[in-house]
DNA sequence: TCTGGTCAAGGTGGT
DNA sequence: ACCACCTTGACCAGA
């Protein structure tokens, strides 16, 4: 018997636009009082999106990397964990309550392994952003910040030596947050889990990736191997599921997760408990659609869906 | 109130 | 060489 809970990423399509967690501005209208205004609706959007997904019964969440806006940008500093700091614990509180599984997810400009200075100096900055904001929360490192290798520059063996290199150079509250997710033509599953585990480092498995990039069939005894780089640190694995939408690029997320293809993949998974975060436009309501779906359709005698 | 151009940012692949 | 695309759309000026 083993538990699948899942989670969507970043935005409620339910609740609409009050409810909505990135705010921003441009640079060139960026103020301290700005900032903190469009930060603080934000959050507050936050923690509607929170309560929404525990009366759905739904744990697992990522925020959305601009809940603080432009927080990393050098032209847009402001003491925003401490202005904030209430608001902030107050989320994470909520989170450590009901036992949510919160993660982020920097965006393609987060580059570890870049061998331009400024980009990588970028990419600290908007790391630790994102371990800061989590440590701020009082959440332990088991709500993980997922981050892909980055560039191959030509030479894939240099580019992952220079992510190992600036990864050691990371302070440990931002290692310990991390894990790598493989992507879908740079990095592919076999050189990410490689890597984590001579960087000591949990590993995201991503389906829809996998297969854009693989094209062997998916073996529960590859998933133990990923499932092994999650330590009692880093909480139960982490995977990423999407659906491909049809005729379009090769990787691109479909509104909704295709039920019997979910069903196959549940019957590979090894038994071990797990969190599946959903990559769909329909978010929310594909989720609840997906899990709608399953509990009609099928009686599992040993997976338990949260 | 709506819309089209633009936004902090990097790297890749298709033309 | 240029452009569209992506993580996660959202802002804003001009109508």
């Amino acid at each position: 018997m083993f538990s699948v809970r899942l989670g969507y990423a970043c935005i409620n399509v339910t609740l609409g636009p009050r409810a909505r967690t990135s705010r921003t501005c441009r640079i060139s209208n960026a103020t301290p009082h700005r900032l903190e205004d469009l930060a603080r609706a934000n959050l507050v959007g936050l923690a509607e999106v929170l309560r929404w997904n525990m009366a759905h019964k739904i744990k697992v969440f990522r925020i959305s990397s601009g809940i603080i806006p432009l927080a990393s940008h050098p032209l847009a500093q402001w003491p925003w964990k401490e202005r904030l700091s209430r608001e902030i614990s107050s989320i994470g509180d909520y989170a450590k309550e009901h036992n949510l599984r919160l993660s982020m997810h920097p965006g393609q400009y987060t580059v570890l392994n870049s061998p331009k200075k400024e980009v990588l100096a970028a990419s600290k900055a908007e790391l630790s952003y994102h371990a800061e904001l989590l440590d701020e929360m009082g959440l332990s490192s088991q709500h993980k910040v997922i981050l892909h290798v980055g560039g191959v520059y030509g030479d894939r063996e240099t580019s992952l030596r220079r992510f190992q290199k600036n990864f050691r150079m990371l302070p440990r509250t931002v290692r310990n947050r991390l894990a790598i997710e493989n992507d879908e033509r740079s990095y592919d599953v076999d050189s990410v889990l490689n890597l984590c585990n001579s960087l000591d480092m949990p590993m995201v498995f991503d389906y829809l990736h996998y297969k854009a990039y693989n094209s062997s069939p998916l073996r529960a005894s590859f998933l133990d191997q990923v499932y092994s780089t999650w330590t009692a640190r880093d909480g139960r694995p982490e995977l990423h599921y999407s659906t491909q939408r049809r005729r379009a690029r090769k990787g691109a997320h479909a509104d909704t997760i295709d039920t019997r293809d979910f069903m196959r993949f549940l019957k590979i998974l090894p038994k071990h408990d797990i969190d599946v975060m959903l990559e769909a436009k329909a978010k929310d309501a594909a989720l609840i659609r997906l899990r709608n779906e399953l509990r009609s359709r099928w009686s599992p005698t040993d997976v338990i869906i949260e």
